[in-house]
DNA sequence: AGCACGCCGACT
DNA sequence: GTCGGCGTGCTC
């Protein structure tokens, strides 16, 4: 990072000219005059002399250097800094330098992520020429055009036949090119318009508009809101509020309040989890002031949504976490639904965390934010707790549904009863009862964190790391460059157990050190296997599956959806992609094949996501008028994550899960940075992974923590090594710091060194690496 | 996006 | 020769 004194000494700044423009979409060299030294700062606008006539554009620095490659007398200087920035791009300028800081990363990389993308513009700003004389006089033009001037005569033919023309099909069929369409403007003899028509997602179907009266929980808790939301510290709210207590109203409600006062809203919801149900309610209530952003639209339909919201014409907007990056003038409210949920945070660099982002954006817009979730993140409930975050509970549901009742099965009784399949006694009992009454089955097999997960399948011992408390993963011994997404182990080979952490490395043991037993292998279990075992045990049962493998393409998402609701087939399969807000009112049985696949992820989130996970499975069955049953297959009852989701309690599952937390001193007690880095060679990368952290050893303060180097838990992708350092603190600004030494060290390694490495950042990262 | 450069045909 | 239309390519 560059501080204060420095800036002084740069000459030359990279600089983003605003022309919407593919062409000129890179940054171009400018010297930084001797007046302005100090105040050209990444981030800021500045004035620019631009192309042969040196036109005074404005622009976006991105870079600072004191070296350039470009030949310096061609280099132009900076006119001035624009101080005021005030306007929407320069806000969005200054998230984009903040993101950058906060998650390292380039700024242009910030810049791509927070501004949309420029150049599908084109397609947005459909010009038009029309003619603007008569025919006759048109024709006349034509006779009087000199032989040369065949360009006019093209053009003035097609427009005499039709009027007017996009300027594209000019350019492209006529083959006539725009300085003749100039030339005559000049003239007068056509106009050139510039058509603003924006491309507006389409939503079949409708809701009934209704008017609705709140119940008296979310009554209170929309005015304990609107309080807020009215006064000088609107701050952050979590709205912990059970499947079914109805959210979604409590949202319209602070939504509306927003609208009457001039302000826009922002909804975030998981992209999996927008449903046309809950896109529907809000095109219901808000007709054309309120537009989606899904993964579905173009680039360019995309861009349009955020055109019409630069320009007043939305009041609401709903999306994935990008769309927190929507241009409203002035944002009233962000809404962020089902909080918990790891699709917030980006796989990409900047790896931001949206809930984090919004936070950021909040309090420069001094707006009020909403977290809404069944089952909050620790996070989350941890700062609600302390009093950083106001807490709003609704513990009723809204229609008066039954809750489901929940069956626990220890598996390893199955197995001392013989029962070797995928199925316990119970769920077998009960998929063939649903199957008589005509009722719907989901299946739902959690393969995620999966990795190289090994447990006893007689008394469920899993092993962990005695330093680091998270389980240890399966690898290939040997540096023949082990992925442990296939551990295979060749005859007369020791696989080893991996700690990826800190990197604690053990040989496996041969049996269960807990009990003995040989059953202590990794669980493989996939969909398609589940998919298969059902058509041999009910082979009149009708079977979809819905993983990655099936979802390829966008649209088949929904399609498997929807032809399940209309009772194409019996029973659903799938990872969890099928456990996220979708309600199938005939589905009364959900069965969790395995619940504790994602108990042994290789990080300390595996118990919470768990938990999650099988509260929102659970939260599946029984959404309509008929009573469900759940049934929870594990071979470890007795863990706590397991126990208090299948009681639906969260409050007790936080409680526990708390002790771990603070006796690892893990997130929320502190927060994570991790150091990834990216190699061709395994053992180059690991050495510079110990030299980087023998400089940190140097560098850092006292309260920051080292765990590591390791390998990473995916150890190698598609030929590229990956080895990982994690730093520790209760101070995210320390750790911020130590990125940006980690970052300058990295930067000063000499280029043979660090050939072909790579270096990211991952703050408080939700996901093993 | 906008401007200038250079090619080429046309006209004094 | 020189003027002007027209396409092309570059912009720090």
């Amino acid at each position: 990072m560059i501080n204060k004194e420095d800036i002084q000494k740069y000459i030359y700044a990279e600089v983003i000219v605003n022309i919407s423009h593919e062409a000129v979409d890179r940054p171009f060299t400018y010297r930084i005059p001797d007046s302005l030294r100090g105040k050209v700062t990444e981030g800021v606008g500045v004035s620019i002399p631009f192309g042969t006539g040196n036109t005074v554009r404005k622009g976006y620095v991105v870079a600072l250097k004191d070296t350039v490659d470009f030949p310096p007398e061609r280099i132009k200087d900076i006119i001035s800094v624009n101080e005021k920035g005030v306007e929407l791009e320069g806000r969005l300028m200054e998230l984009a330098v903040w993101m950058k800081k906060r998650y390292g990363s380039t700024l242009i990389s910030c810049i791509q992520t927070v501004l949309p993308v420029k150049k599908k513009i084109k397609n947005m700003s459909y010009k038009t020429v029309k003619l603007n004389v008569s025919g006759e006089q048109a024709l006349e033009l034509i006779g009087s055009c000199r032989r040369n001037q065949q360009g006019r005569k093209t053009l003035l033919n097609a427009l005499i036949q039709s009027p007017s023309l996009p300027l594209d099909m000019i350019k492209q069929r006529l083959g006539v090119s725009v300085s003749v369409v100039n030339a005559l403007e000049k003239q007068g003899t056509v106009e050139i318009t510039e058509s603003r028509e924006y491309r507006i997602p389409k939503v079949s179907g409708y809701y009934e508009k209704k008017d609705i009266t709140l119940s008296e929980e979310q009554r209170s808790a929309a005015d304990h809101i609107l309080a807020r939301m009215h006064s000088d510290n609107p701050g952050v709210t979590l709205l912990h509020g059970i499947t079914g207590s109805g959210k979604t109203e409590v949202y319209m409600e602070l939504i509306d309040d927003a609208i009457k006062n001039g302000k826009q809203a922002i909804v975030l919801i998981p992209e999996i989890a927008l449903s046309f149900q809950t896109l529907l309610r809000f095109y219901a209530r808000y007709g054309k002031r309120v537009s989606v952003i899904h993964s579905r639209l173009s680039d360019g339909e995309r861009f349009d949504q955020f055109e019409r919201a630069k320009n007043g014409e939305l009041d609401v907007i709903i999306g994935p976490r990008s769309a927190l990056f929507t241009p409203f003038k002035n944002t009233g409210i962000i809404i962020i639904d089902e909080e918990h949920e790891n699709s917030y945070k980006s796989e990409k660099m900047p790896k931001y965390h949206a809930v984090d982002v919004a936070k950021h954006i909040a309090k420069v817009n001094n707006c009020v934010l909403v977290l809404g979730s069944a089952t909050p993140s620790m996070d989350s409930y941890y700062r609600a707790k302390k009093g950083d975050y106001a807490l709003e509970v609704m513990k009723n549901r809204n229609g008066g549904s039954r809750l489901a009742t929940v069956h626990t099965v220890d598996m390893r009784e199955e197995l001392k009863k013989k029962n070797k399949s995928y199925f316990s006694t119970k769920l077998k009992e009960l998929i063939t009862d649903r199957m008589i009454k005509g009722e719907q089955t989901m299946l739902f097999i959690n393969r995620r964190g999966f990795v190289g997960f090994v447990s006893c399948r007689e008394c469920g011992y899993v092993l962990k790391c005695p330093h680091c408390e998270v389980s240890m993963s399966e690898h290939l011994t040997g540096n023949s460059g082990s992925d442990v997404q296939k551990v295979i182990r060749p005859a007369g080979r020791v696989n080893n157990m991996v700690c990826h952490y800190c990197g604690y490395e053990i040989p496996k043991p041969e049996v269960c050190p807990e009990c003995g037993s040989k059953y202590f292998a990794g669980f493989r279990a996939g969909t398609e296997k589940i998919e298969q075992e059902i058509k041999k045990m009910w082979p009149s049962l009708r079977v979809l599956r819905m993983d990655g493998d099936t979802t390829k393409n966008k649209d088949d998402y929904d399609r498997i959806l929807s032809s399940f609701s209309g009772g194409e087939a019996d029973v659903l399969v799938g990872t969890q992609m099928i456990v996220k807000g979708h309600d199938f009112p005939n589905v009364t049985l959900v069965g969790v094949i395995a619940a504790d696949m994602s108990l042994y992820a290789a990080d300390y989130h595996s118990a919470e996501r768990t938990f999650q996970l099988i509260a929102q499975a659970a939260g599946r069955a029984g959404r309509g008028a008929k009573s469900g049953d759940v049934v929870i297959q594990t071979y470890k009852p007795e863990n706590y994550a397991i126990k208090h989701a299948s009681d639906q309690d969260y409050e007790g599952f936080y409680e526990e899960e708390m002790l771990f937390r603070e006796m690892a001193d893990y997130p929320p007690v502190s927060h994570m940075m991790s150091l990834q880095l990216f190699g061709d060679d395994e053992d180059r990368l690991m050495r510079y992974a110990h030299k980087l952290t023998d400089y940190i050893k140097t560098v850092k303060s006292d309260n920051i923590f080292i765990i590591g180097p390791s390998k990473a838990v995916l150890s190698k992708i598609k030929d590229v090594h990956r080895a990982v350092i994690h730093l520790k603190s209760e101070n995210d600004d320390d750790l911020i710091a130590l990125k940006d030494l980690a970052e300058e060290y990295y930067k000063n390694t000499p280029d043979n060194i660090k050939d072909k490495m790579m270096l990211q950042f991952d703050l408080d990262p939700v996901s093993s690496f």
